[in-house]
DNA sequence: GTCGATTTACTCGGATACCACGTGTCCGAGTAGCGGAGG
DNA sequence: CCTCCGCTACTCGGACACGTGGTATCCGAGTAAATCGAC
């Protein structure tokens, strides 16, 4: 079980524009060259922030991306979900059902208990996911380093041409 | 990020051989046969139950697979771990380092903020895995099913030649 | 000097190859049981 | 009748192909800005 390295890129990427104006949108490939990430991946990932509305873009000359709501509004399970995709790790197959084990002589079960189990530890997982915010990993990272905001704002901002 | 289906067959195996006597070995092709699995493939994921404790094989004529400890010391944490491997599904690659982004001007930065999070959450999931036992799952199903731990002992009990 | 059309350059967006891991399968090593021969 | 030996058949165990999804990349569509010219 192996989450996709863009839910890492995405949500430093989503940290990074937290520390900027919120209106001030900063293309990809500048997004790319702060961690040194392939450029044209990258955007793969914030399209996928875009359709999952976390993030919205604009086209053109000083386009780019910048976040489509207030980062206090943005938890760690939006951005996984944006990239990752709505359905569970754990998929019950039902294969309970199929052979001579199946229901066929004990009547229609109801519920797969081996499901039901696991979806209530990834029921906690997302929890703990949704209860953190974006907001929460900004502040934390400004009391923890102090210079690091302003240090991304710098970088990158509209570059004074 | 998608969870091998592996886990499903080890744990629905390890479910049915909690309701056999414990010193009982079943071999693969009941276990497969029992939920019209690939008795092959099913086979390795037995290994690696058999290569994590949890059962224990025997070879030969009347051999085949057993649980290795009671199911009561057996957790879904046990199981998972067993098959999809020991690393979290979230891997920080510390991104944050590289590129000018990184911690160059800002000195060496001890703990990614990020990677923080993310492992709390794993460990909500965990956590939630390891409360949860193959025994409280037997106890389940036998409460709600009352028939399916004499059909399962019916069908996977040394057959009569 | 001001307004407007045109050009330009820059951005996102989706369509297209590549690669690794999970999926599926096979054959060989080892062992317990069974049968037969001998005592 | 009991014991020992050899054989057989059945089991696990690890080594070998295949397919799908993640990884990486490219080129085209669209747009805002800057430029140039006319008024």
């Amino acid at each position: 079980m192996r989450m996709s390295e863009g839910v890492e890129w995405a949500l430093h990427c989503c940290l990074n524009l937290a520390f900027l104006e919120q209106d001030e949108a900063v293309p990809a490939v500048k997004l790319a060259a702060f961690h040194e990430l392939p450029t044209a991946y990258l955007t793969k990932q914030l399209q996928a922030l875009v359709r999952a509305g976390i993030a919205s873009s604009v086209p053109g000359p000083r386009g780019g991306f910048r976040l489509a709501r207030a980062p206090e509004q943005i938890s760690l399970l939006d951005v996984v979900v944006a990239i990752e995709g709505t359905e569970q790790a754990f998929r019950c197959e039902e294969i309970r059902q199929r052979g001579p084990g199946g229901g066929a002589s004990g009547g229609i079960q109801v519920a797969c208990t081996i499901d039901v189990a696991m979806r209530k530890a990834e029921l906690a997982w997302r929890q703990a996911l949704a209860a953190q915010t974006i907001a929460d990993i900004a502040a934390t990272v400004g009391r923890r380093y102090p210079s690091t905001p302003v240090r991304v704002r710098n970088l990158l901002a509209t570059a004074p041409a």
